[in-house]
DNA sequence: TCATAATATGATAGCGCTATCATAATGAAG
DNA sequence: CTTCATTATGATAGCGCTATCATATTATGA
């Protein structure tokens, strides 16, 4: 009668199999160097007949690497966040690494600590807002781990970043509401203590600059990247005597307040008001009149995250702090037109 | 000149520290039974004091539990798979464990074997539809690794599931939408297969029979769970001579293709046709008017999940395949109101 | 009182790998 | 044909824990 049982297959089977020692096996396991072909060819042979799959606990005990990634949430909510999460497994993934996902709660920093401590973790992502925590900054540039911060509000001493050019998206969908024959732009801005919020008004800025337009400071509110500010934001705006025809919003979510308030206010949308977003979040196809928007390439952030992740590995003393800018796209929907008057 | 690295802890020093065996220090932190309290308390002070974090990758290979718990996906984008994942993550968190999250790809299940053997999971969590995949049903069951299905199709043999009572829910908004004063009422379904669909389907009927109400096959539509889909039914069903004043989808994206449909035909929602949705997905609060819709208890879902993955382990044999039924809550909005005729 | 069970503690052998050292085979240079 | 550097291979000692066994120690009952 046959084991049911299929007995765990260890790196000395494969050894035996392959007929060479377990040292050799393991260095054709982590691809060094000093292995003649034929030796190589016939561990990966064995590897292959016995489907042998490494220990990683074992790996981890005795190397240094741990093949675990972490990424760190304040909350995974949001196509933006769950966006990056599905690029961080898809490239883990793609080179055999793990993706361990944490929650961080600022109340409980030493669990976090904790974490660092019990998974030595081969590199984490960290994104907003947790990228810009000082305690876990400093826990992981204490610990030396490998980090990598998704679109971070303040630069951090040697620390990589991935973000996107807001300023020239900002500047590109300005010009295009421009383009349109809008000469009258209001702007509604994300929380200013952010730096995405800056960069987006400055490129709003420069693109009415670059076409010799006036700033109407009646047109400028400040919000705070959420629906229910987008709202205060766009009654004050759209209560004044002289009204925009056009509405730039930080986000999209403020964008879908503008809609909102317009409806209300009876303001045909795209006809009497255009409105543009920012993210390009589900919620802008969904909305009535669909969001024109910027599209920001989420997943491939995250990929490139992982990747400098390793090139951390393979180079920890070269200076990352230079941030690695990613492109983004300018989505046209139904929300802008040219202006009636 | 003190030494910057913080040495590793291990066991051994808490065990000096504490005046105990390394063996009283492993019961200690696995809380098993035969250690006598003032051991115990000046153990837990030792590892208080030197604040050690036991090495999870020493833990898992001596032992047999790993403090890992799988969360598979097909997909981790949108609202009710993100707040999957959040609630997974709370729950690990305070049990001591850490999340995995994978990406299921059924064009190459065997990088999901590999997987599974490379990190032996405490635990897996299915997520929709990879919960109804063969491929990776039959893989856990063979490696008996416990397993959680999250609101599965079909069921599997002695597999535990949390689901919701779509039937119950269903009945109720059908309810509500009859004591509004609705006796004309549409319905789209979702794909059929699908036992969500099925269920809410049933629900409905079950509301009007309840109250006497002749269902209009006229006003009956089958729809797959998407925006797209859901235009095409309430196209065909606000096309009819004789149009229903209340339509309830199914999920929530397909009760936004009804707001935009009733939109185009000019037909004023809710005034002359009310809408419900199930779901409760961020567009619910988004679209204009905002939905009456089901809410998911989501996080509940995935918090059970760890909960039933830990009793599973602490015992194996007993039967799960019942599964866990959770409440969901009524979300009254704006796109519901009494008939105007 | 002593036998027996229940409780408590420690010593130590691995878990499945990688790192390190020792050694062997090969190539290049004189 | 040596001599040395380079390349290739193997033996083995841990990594930091838990499981197991052996050995106290204490409680329980006749």
């Amino acid at each position: 009668m046959a084991k049911a049982t299929p007995d765990k297959i260890t790196i000395s089977d494969v050894a035996r199999v392959a007929g060479v020692s377990v040292s050799t096996v393991s260095r054709v396991l982590n691809n060094e160097k000093y292995v003649r072909s034929d030796k190589k060819v016939a561990v990966q042979n064995a590897v292959e007949k016995l489907s042998y799959q490494p220990n990683m606990f074992a790996r981890s005990l005795a190397g240094d690497k741990s093949f675990l990634i972490g990424l760190l949430f304040d909350d995974p909510r949001g196509d933006y966040l769950s966006g990056l999460l599905r690029g961080a497994m898809q490239q883990c993934q793609k080179l055999g690494y793990h993706l361990v996902v944490e929650l961080f709660d600022k109340e409980t920093p030493e669990q976090t600590d904790a974490f660092l401590d019990k998974l030595q973790m081969s590199g984490v992502i960290l994104t907003p807002p947790v990228c810009d925590n000082p305690d876990i900054l400093s826990a992981l540039s204490r610990r030396g781990i490998p980090t990598v911060r998704i679109a971070p509000e303040v630069p951090y001493d040697g620390m990589a970043s991935i973000v996107i050019d807001n300023y020239r998206a900002a500047f590109t969908m300005t010009n295009y509401l421009i383009s349109l024959g809008h000469t009258d732009i209001g702007f509604i801005t994300g929380d200013t203590d952010h730096a995405d919020a800056g960069e987006r008004l400055n490129g709003f800025k420069a693109g009415m600059a670059e076409n010799n337009l006036d700033l109407n400071p009646d047109w400028i509110e400040e919000g705070g990247f959420t629906f229910e500010t987008g709202l205060d934001c766009a009654v004050r705006i759209l209560s004044r005597p002289q009204k925009p025809t056009a509405i730039f919003a930080s986000n999209d979510e403020m964008a879908a307040s503008v809609i909102t308030i317009a409806d209300k206010f009876g303001i045909k949308v795209p006809e009497e008001l255009s409105i543009a977003g920012f993210d390009d979040l589900t919620l802008a196809s969904f909305v009535c009149p669909s969001l024109t928007t910027i599209h920001q390439p989420v997943e491939d952030m995250a990929v490139a995250a992982v990747k400098q992740l390793m090139e951390i590995r393979e180079n920890p003393t070269e200076g990352w702090q230079k941030p690695t800018v990613l492109g983004s796209k300018f989505i046209l929907r139904r929300s802008t037109a040219a202006p009636s008057r």
